[in-house]
DNA sequence: CAGTGGTCTAGACCACGCT
DNA sequence: GCGTGGTCTAGACCACTGT
């Protein structure tokens, strides 16, 4: 075997998972890219001086995290954030009435390169001069706008894209195909608070109105910090939905 | 192979499934109870006519499930609902300053035989006549009244549960132990909501409180739904907390 | 030390999708 | 028909645990 051979235990991880790690890392440098297929299992296998069945262990731990899928007699590919499943992995808001027939809309009010405040700097850890692109939009579920989304980004990852006029509705599938970043990963931290004066106005709800709040932070395939997101919701028709031990 | 051996196909799954839900109904029967120790994978292997590698794949499946968990050089156990990792799949609340030095405590209120209303009935798919259990109770976090509890259970699973007049702080241990149901599979539905009088009085705050409120449909091992459940939650200093991809 | 689960290999055969 | 992933087997060896 070649990964083991210079020296018995530098890291001394098991194989597979070394092979886990060396494809995660050629998806992140571009080589391959969303949506494209991967060499076969014995080609792999071959590639790297393992079995066979040391290249399935890694590339089923891979598609069970949704950095693959495998479609039997076709082959493995790279995921893409516009497949059905990886939308509504880190999408959880439901119309009450379980329609799903039209996908949630965004209609985006602002975009701005800004200075962020201390607490964003604090939680991307950036230095004091460095800059971050801050969006402001609404999605609307079945014509009511439902959520109001402020999403802040490191300026540094995301070149240029302030300048967009126009951004579309996925995000995430935004990022991976412009800025080579595929979110992996996200925390979604939930609370209940009252409406702000912004609220009120731009999702047309009266004072005191309860919001249901999720503030996320995302992290992409190579585990950084690149997106910090707040949602405001107005759950009235809509509700946030955890499935507990699903697979 | 002892388990296809009748006919070629009847149900026609994989072998490693078919284990796998053997075991599965077994640990229903109480033949394997929460916190024994299985056969090992060859004893089982001879047991079921397949071999070690097919009995580790469905025994590996049951473990990502968290049906049971495995140490090596000891065996394979079925899951208790004492586990840390348990309790914290099925308890989303934390503490907004990350503090898990204490846990989270209990305290009853009421708990009675309820003809219910409509609206359970129906999520229950009960008979006019069955009756359910109502078990009322607040939570606290580090010493605070946070989170009221509202919770519904078949009376015909739970057997003079109602009778209690002490519960303990984690009921799905308390279920498992008394009952031999194991909660397996949960939806939680989250919604911001204002505080109603009885939320006012119980948790102690103004009307015009936000609240957080959870409702959480629980299902055990075989697939029966057996407790429905409605959180409302103070997020003053508290949140929930959704972890999306983590593994 | 014996016994358990964890890793790795090699090979056979099946099921599926494309062309 | 061919190439892909999916299942199943058999066996070797390693790593950990408890006695």
């Amino acid at each position: 075997m070649t990964l083991n051979s210079s020296k018995p235990a530098p890291t001394f991880k098991p194989l597979y998972q070394q092979v886990q790690q060396l494809i995660t890392e050629r998806i992140v440098e571009g080589v391959w890219k969303p949506g494209e297929v991967l060499p076969s299992e014995f080609q792999l296998a071959d590639l790297l001086g393992v079995s066979q069945g040391t290249v399935r262990k890694a590339l089923n731990a891979l598609t069970e995290e949704n950095v693959l899928y495998r479609r039997q007699g076709v082959g493995t590919f790279v995921s893409e954030h516009t497949l059905q499943k990886m939308l509504f992995h880190f999408f959880h808001f439901k119309s009450d009435d379980g329609d799903v027939s039209e996908l949630p809309s965004a209609q985006l009010i602002d975009t701005q390169l800004i200075t962020p405040n201390e607490e964003i700097r604090h939680i991307f850890e950036l230095p004091e001069t460095e800059q971050v692109i801050e969006i402001h939009r609404i999605r609307s579920i079945k014509g009511n706008a439902s959520i109001r989304e402020l999403i802040y980004l490191p300026a540094r990852y995301f070149v240029d894209l302030d300048k967009e006029a126009k951004l579309p509705h996925s995000l995430y599938h935004y990022y991976q195909q412009h800025f080579n970043i595929t979110v992996h990963k996200a925390t979604d931290c939930l609370k209940a608070v009252l409406a702000n004066k912004d609220d009120q106005a731009v999702l047309k709800v009266p004072a005191g109105q309860p919001l249901l709040e999720v503030t996320r932070t995302a992290r992409s395939l190579d585990g950084r910090l690149v997106e910090y997101r707040i949602s405001r919701a107005n759950s009235q028709d809509i509700h946030y939905l955890v499935e507990l031990n699903q697979r």
